[in-house]
DNA sequence: AACCAATTCAAACAATAGTTTGAAATGTAT
DNA sequence: ATACATTTCAAACTATTGTTTGAATTGGTT
């Protein structure tokens, strides 16, 4: 069965690939732990960095479309919609993962981080071809949450709510870990996440300070 | 002259580090260029592991001790600072990093992002092993201008904080060149972080939400 | 059952990694 | 200037990486 051994090597590398890295999983690791022959990814794949893709392209085939979805509905019913309103257009696709595989969200989620961080913006690129215009509904829709920024202003509060995000999520395990031992928390994904969407929303939606050149001045 | 070539091993080092990663960045390639032979890592620093525990060490030898400054001239001044004064006593010493060498402050913060999501976890142990009296003068200083937020959600808002910060630094070349070619903006690491601070600020100063069990409500 | 394509497999390959070695060169103190 | 310790250097070593190869096996079709 080929299937069979596609999906395994898929679903061992998703799994390792988040916890270690891309650069740091080995195919031997993957491969003995799909229990497949090594070959079977050049076989297969083509190459590890087809693999890394195929890897991210299960998830992002499911994601993207689901918060379109959720954009559509969202502006049809609120016109003018608040921060908090658009970030959780991306709440329900996101759970929505844990249906197609077990822990699926906690996976995409750190995969984009570890996408994000190590591949020196090549995943940003496959992002914005594959899924251009998603990126820019959704942009579109924070715009219209908050009309008072500057295109500019929002294209860097995205990215520094991406980056909250993708960082919280790479580091989800270590951080669950100190609250455990810490603050006796028990952390799920969906927990996390519902911390972050008042920060995020909040850090978005903050007034800014555009004029300024010198950030001392600001503060003091 | 064996000073020249460990500070030579040292500076580039810090540069590739910085740019490409610990992982992607080869001691030969270091080597080459610091016009230095090959062996000479090993002979002065012992491997690989403890020349990038130096490249790190003479930043935050310099940063953490500012840090902890800042914070006691603020809280002297102000026993009751707000979140943005307390973020701010991140701001000169970061600066200050450009009078030891030049572009410091951007490669600090670059090797900041690597070493916490490249490095699982052991930049973080490293520094609140050897800076924890630092580190918990900050949680101190936040808790006083957030006292409304428990323990546990001041934990959280400032790995959220941390992760911005780090994540939008490590991919601070790629957003810089798309400010440049979307915006036209000449931006600077001065410029970043005086944007990221009211977006920092804004989220860890945020309401908390801390009873919800399910996201979706919080939301909607 | 025979045939052909698809797949699996063990083995080897080429490239790169960090590290070690021992001789050569340099510097320093007597 | 001699003797000693420090530093540099080219080369080799060991391990691991992704990839390729060609034979063996499996699967489906006639």
């Amino acid at each position: 069965m080929s299937a069979d051994t596609k999906v395994q090597i898929l679903d061992a590398a998703e799994s390792l690939f988040s916890e270690h890295g891309f650069g740091d999983t080995s195919l031997r690791t993957i491969t003995s732990q799909a229990k497949v022959n090594l070959a079977s990814v050049n076989y297969h794949f083509g190459s590890k960095k087809q693999l890394i893709q195929e890897v991210l392209q299960r998830y992002l085939t499911v994601f993207m479309p689901a918060v379109d979805d959720q954009l559509t509905h969202l502006l049809q019913k609120h016109p003018k919609p608040d921060v908090s309103q658009v970030f959780s257009c991306l709440v329900e696709p996101l759970l929505s993962l844990n249906q197609i595989r077990p822990d699926g969200t906690a996976i995409f989620v750190r995969l984009l981080g570890r996408g994000y961080s190590e591949s020196q913006g090549h995943l940003r690129k496959y992002i914005t071809f594959h899924y251009g215009e998603v990126l820019r509904r959704f942009v579109q829709a924070v715009h219209l949450a908050v009309p008072q920024l500057s295109p500019a202003e929002i294209f860097w509060r995205l990215h520094f709510a991406i980056g909250t995000f993708v960082f919280t999520m790479a580091s989800s395990k270590a951080l669950s870990e100190i609250a455990l031992a810490d603050y006796q928390q028990d952390v799920t994904v969906q927990g996390i996440i519902s911390r972050l969407m008042p920060y995020i929303s909040a850090g978005v939606g903050a007034q800014a300070t555009e004029t300024s050149v010198n950030p001392l001045l600001d503060i003091a």
